[in-house]
Order: structure tokens, then sequence, then C-alpha cells
DNA sequence: TTGTCAATTGTCAGTGGCTGTCATTAGCCT
DNA sequence: AGGCTAATGACAGCCACTGACAATTGACAA
């Protein structure tokens, strides 16, 4: 961001989303129009939609940056640990940070009020889902290097995240639908989560 | 279906869907509009509207009946299978008789070619995600019930259908990429990525 | 059979997301 | 200063979808 043009382009994109998500969460994500958005910033609706590919996108922008920060740290993991628990370190650990990584770009408050609203919002589910299977591809993709394995003939990569993501979207889901709405709730219940994926999937559950 | 009324209805309601997914699997969906398929069934746009919530669940409307089928499936499991067991008999037997299913409604190619189609279409796969995370949600209540223990205290049904669901999820879209568009292979895959969950899942994957 | 009631449909007008096009503006660089 | 290019605004248009109201059509009883 040297030049003048670059420093106001990056301008017009936060003011462009900064509106749009105080807008989302005061007045609803389908209740506000993208005019509405343009109009508080004072731009064409044109504009809106040279930033950002849809009023999705504007909505999911901030998931955007804990996806990156998470698959980071994914990358960073040590080689010895197994896939599975590089997998597990990776969210436990990237959650420590990523307090820091989203107060950078809006208030923690604000990041969380927009996951429940992705939840409970058809639309904005729907794209993040579809979102999540592009990130899941990638992720495949980095255990596979990790692994020295071919992603083409082995099946094991894509199958260990399905699985994982699998685990990770029940865990936002059931966050979002619960009473503590803190960053700290959601990491306790991944991590419960993921202790119990083996239990879950043990032979019976019934205690005979 | 007795009344002349409801006969006239059910037939409305067939035209449409079989336009619709005829001019779907020729023109593409993106191509097709509502207008398009109202204006070949010789009805106004109101009526398609009135028949289908919108575009998207005209060209899921296969889908749903396999939906409908699995979770039929499931339910009819016998008790003493262990929860997994159940779900995985109930495709691997599902899929059996799920030729005559489609059958009795369309061709099964044209299943096949929707399949592909909802996959490679945005929009649609969004959808079908949405989808499938309220089938997901009655899957975990079967199981539930099923094994007797109460959902909002324990978290297995829903983790087990979680993990299912991620593998099944993988199933459809590595099938949709191969290059055996049949519903054997279908099947075959679906087995073989059971059979491999586990072994992802394990330690490791190098050969030390 | 006819008249009444309710369900189905068509028409119309409108909203909102999104795109293509083209002229205008505004920063950049020599 | 002046030409070049990137960013924007303005406008027109497409398409999915909805609400409202009037017209039609089948159901059913008198």
């Amino acid at each position: 961001m040297e030049t003048l043009r670059e420093r106001k382009k990056q301008r017009t994109r936060e003011a462009l989303l900064r509106t749009a998500l105080e807008l989302f969460t005061t007045e609803g994500y389908e209740r506000t129009t993208v005019d509405d958005i343009a109009e508080a910033v004072d731009v064409s609706q044109r504009t809106f939609f040279r930033y950002f590919a849809g009023k999705e996108e504007a909505a999911l922008a901030l998931m955007e940056v804990t996806v990156a920060h998470f698959l980071q740290s994914v990358r960073e993991r040590p080689p010895h640990e197994a896939p599975m628990e590089a997998l597990r370190q990776a969210v436990v650990e990237g959650w420590d940070t990523l307090n820091d990584v989203i107060e950078a770009i809006a208030p923690v408050e604000l990041y969380l009020r927009m996951c429940r609203m992705v939840e409970s919002t058809p639309a904005l589910l729907a794209a993040h889902l579809r979102r999540s299977v592009e990130v899941e591809e990638e992720m495949a993709a980095i255990l596979a290097e990790r692994e020295g394995v071919d992603m083409d003939t082995d099946p094991r990569p894509r199958l260990a995240v399905a699985v994982f993501g699998g685990v990770m979207r029940l865990t936002e889901r059931q966050w979002s639908v619960g009473e503590d709405f803190s960053l700290d709730a959601m990491r306790a219940l991944t991590v419960s989560y993921l202790e119990q994926v083996g239990p879950a999937l043990s032979e019976s559950w019934r205690t005979h």
C-alpha cells in the first residue's frame, strides 16, 4: 500500500466491510440490502460488487481470516506428529492466538455474533458449508504433503480431513445454539468433541 | 389423489419437475430460467413457485427421494447392531434397492447426471450441503432413540453422524469427479471409503 | 342442476442481488 | 502539463422470488 490509490482502495474496502458487518449485526443479514451498505459508505452499489463477489462474501469475511489462520497453524505443525494429532493441535493452539488475529480487524464480539448469524441464516450457512469443502480440499493437500503420500491414489488425506471437518462443523453448530457465546466455550467444546469421537465410533454405547 | 383437483395438482407438479430436470440436464442449471420451465409446461411463473420453494428445490428433488430412502433404511436396521454398523449397513443395503425407488420417478441416468451437476454447480452444492445438516440432525435423532440415549446431554449421536456424514459427502464428491458414473461405482466407493476410515485415523501413515 | 364455497391459478407490480457497458473522474508517471 | 490507466458512477437490464388481488375451476350440498 504505497501509492495513494492503493491506500484509498484499502480504505474503501475496510469502510464497506465495517459498515456491512455493523448493519448485519444491528439490522440483520437479510434485512440489510447492498444498497443500504453502499449508501452508508457513500459509494455506488456497483462499487460494492467490485470489492465483494456478493453480499455473502462480506458477511463471511471474518470467517475467512480464521480459516487462513487455522490452515497456517496446520502447516506449522512439527512433522513428527501423526496426521490427526497435527490437526487437533492446530485448532487447539490456533485458538490461543486467534483472539489477537481477529482483534486486529474487528472486535471479537462482532466475530462471534457473525458466527452465530451464519449458523442461523440459511443463505449464509449454505455459503459457509460450500466454502468448507474447498478448505477441506486444501487441508487434505497439506496433510498429503506432510506425510508424503499421493492424494490421487491414497484416499486417507481426504478421509481424515472429512472426519475432522465433520466434527469441526458440528462443534460450530452446537456452540452457536448453546448459551455460552465466548471463544473459550468454543475452544472447550472443540476439545471435548475431539475427545469423544473415539467413544462415539466404538462398538456399542449401551452399558450392559 | 382421489379428487380430480388433487390429480390435476399432481400432474402439474410432475410436469414441472420433469420439464425442469430435462432442461437442467440439457441446457444446464444456470442457463435455465424459471420462466423457461413455466413456459414449457404452460403455466405462469408464479405457479412454479407455488410448487417449489425455489429453483434449487426442483433440482434437488431426486436427491430428496434417496435421502428419505436412506433414512428409512436406518430406521429399519435391527436394534442389536452397533450404531456405526447400522449406518454402514443402511447405506450399503439401501443402495441395492435404490435403483427401483428412483426408477419409479425418473430414469436412473437422469438422477446420476443431476448428482454430478449438484457437485459442480456452486449454488446447488451449497443448497445440498445445507440440507445435509438437517438430514444429519434427523439421523442423530434416530440413532439416539435406537440406543436409548439423550441427544441433549450425550454428544455421541451427533458425533457419530457427523463423522459418517463427512465420509458420505466425500464419497459423493469423489464419485462425481471420477470416470465411472454408475450406481455400482458409487456403492463400491462408499464401501471402500468406510473400510479405510479406520486406517486414515490411525497413528501414522508412514511405513517405517 | 344450480348456487355457494374454497382451492388453484394468472396477472401485475415490485424488491433485491447481481452483471455488462460506457462515460467520467482521479491518481500516476514522464 | 499531458497522456495513460485504474477506479468509479450512472444506467439499463436479467433473474429469482414475493405479495396482493382478481378470475377461474373443481367440490359439495341444497
